[in-house]
DNA sequence: CTGTTAGCGCCTTCAC
DNA sequence: GTGAAGGCGCTAACAG
């Protein structure tokens, strides 16, 4: 039993397909009483015509992309939500790959989303991670693709696209600064893999806030984790067993503020008593348990909101000149940390708002 | 500047569409010079077949459709990237959608992806939160589809079809016995919104175990939540300010379970000193915190495993019987409720393995 | 082995 | 206002 398509409705009516195909697209081209005809026999068959022929015809695409590297990451889970809910009141369908962080998964589901013809790319590439031809070949890629893409979350200048990232670098910095500016003169930091750019970026607000202060860096403060709480655990515990255990530490994702904890715990030591902490990303569960957590605020909604924005109208009109988009931090801190950060200047004001965001 | 289509190959190598066709699905019909003539045409106009047209052409679609209610649980993550790896193994496309518990979204979406004529569905339905007819829209939308269906976590039996689903009675039922038996005859519940039956299932547990143990239920225990933190915290703090406060609560999914530690933080009790704890539901950064948690996980990649198995064992034969799988809770708790759920028979032994699955 | 033909389901000219 | 014809990019017979 094969479904009924725009022929059978023809016949069973009475007219060519073609004005089944203009009672479906143009229903003001077709006389009345033929339309209400065609329209009755294709409610009652239950017809709807196929988007793939359709878009096989008028060689174009309904669908987009959406590449990013750990679906089950809430950071990603948020930006995932985000965009499906909004590709879904544009009319476009969204098709999802998750890499796991492996620049080869990059290239498969470029090549797929290549073969499938999307109209569109939202792209958190992680071929960083790889070999040094690893984005040459995805450039490649994505260049062959000829259709607008958006990258999110994660620059890759090489690829010249438009895209939305967070101002790491501006986090780093002013994470670090308020921790210096609360009396702190050893910061410890627990980065990412620095063979991604957003961790060398949020690094490099750390070293220039001391530069800024100067405050000398303390080399051995410095964990190159990988943003995993496994690692960044692992990382904690060392520094912890410092004998020049640092006063303050910055983490620079959500999973690695995790382990920072778990080591914190694992060690009896409570923050902000025996040590300060500023990690990067928020931690929904900590706002469902109302739990002090300062952190910088990345601002995931907007993110993928922007990354939509742009993508829709580089679909509308592709010669819209690429475009990046960097989001502001946004700090939410405990009552001690805000008050110092904004009596220094460092952050403008009381900012509220749901930190979910 | 339009893409490279099969004709542009053929007509450069000087040979029928056909045969390029041929190199590209039978390659070993082609002459192998000729072949070779032909791959490296197609190397180097870097040409790659539409499967759009492909598909069309085949009558076939290499494509799936996702349909859950949260993208951004953590619950629905975990099963989202479970299949989505799965299917990209499965040399299958994935199309997500998200419905925010709106069952008009589930409609929404079932006729995209009828449009779009994915090859089948994985499905986790909201349509209880609907109307009376919901579920027969939707049944009929999954009809018209004419392609396989796996449901998962929840169960609509309306539907008849294949499923993978969560034992929520046996988990209700021994979390409650568990409870009991550790002494408490005061067993509070924190439930779902009853339209759901996943949440009448676990209720049903919780007071089938108290028949069982010959134990009164206290109607004043019984909270009808809605599976969110909000509502969750909101029953809780009712809850515990009862003049007879229960001394064990069983909460029914991951955010019902923060949403009641919340209003324990808040009222400064900590379990199971001052109250004992059963939570449903994995909550993955406890994990990482290595923080205590009772609960019984959900298993929730084994769940999107099998889902994906019975979902490809249909495409492949379609003729194959719709057959539902439950998956048993495992129990993860500290060693004084351990003991006393093993001493009592209510469960095996210690079964250790990593939460997070 | 290879080319020709027909068709997948739909849309869009171009006539009438 | 409507139909016939051609084409989107590809595959599957059917001949030769």
């Amino acid at each position: 039993m094969k479904k009924t398509t725009i022929n059978d409705i023809a016949e069973e009516a009475g007219v060519s397909k073609a004005t089944v195909s203009r009672v479906l697209n143009h229903e003001e081209l077709v006389d009345e009483e033929t339309r209400n005809r065609v329209l009755d026999i294709i409610r009652k068959r239950r017809y709807s015509p196929s988007l793939v022929a359709r878009n096989l015809s008028n060689r174009a695409s309904n669908t987009i992309g959406i590449i990013i590297p750990e679906i089950d990451n809430s950071f990603y889970g948020k930006i995932l939500r985000t965009i499906v809910n909004i590709t879904d009141a544009e009319g476009l369908i969204p098709i999802c790959f998750d890499t796991g962080n492996n620049p080869e998964k990059d290239m498969k589901s470029l090549r797929i989303l290549r073969d499938q013809r999307v109209g569109g790319l939202i792209y958190a590439p992680s071929v960083e991670h790889g070999g040094a031809d690893a984005a040459e070949r995805a450039k490649q890629l994505l260049d062959d693709m000829g259709v607008p893409a958006v990258l999110i979350d994660r620059n890759v200048p090489d690829f010249q696209r438009s895209g939305v990232f967070f101002d790491g670098f501006d986090a780093g910095y002013r994470a670090t600064k308020i921790l210096i500016a609360a009396g702190h003169t050893d910061v410890g930091i627990i980065t990412g893999s620095l063979k991604l750019g957003i961790a060398r970026e949020r690094l490099r607000g750390y070293l220039e806030a001391h530069e800024a202060c100067g405050l000398p860096v303390r080399r051995t403060l410095i964990f190159e984790g990988d943003f995993t709480s496994k690692t960044a655990y692992l990382l904690s515990r060392e520094m912890l067993s410092l004998p020049e255990r640092p006063g303050a530490v910055l983490t620079c994702n959500n999973d690695t503020g995790l382990g920072f904890l778990q080591a914190l715990a694992e060690r009896k030591l409570r923050t902000p008593r025996d040590i300060e902490h500023i990690g990067i990303d928020e931690i929904d569960v900590f706002d469902d348990l109302r739990m002090r957590y300062n952190h910088v605020a990345r601002g995931r909604v907007e993110m993928a909101q922007k990354a939509m924005k742009l993508l829709t109208a580089q679909i509308r009109n592709p010669d819209t000149r690429p475009e990046s988009v960097w989001i502001a931090p946004r700090f939410v801190l405990d009552a001690h940390l805000e008050r110092v950060a904004v009596r220094r200047g460092i952050i403008d004001k009381k900012q509220k708002g749901a930190s979910r965001l």
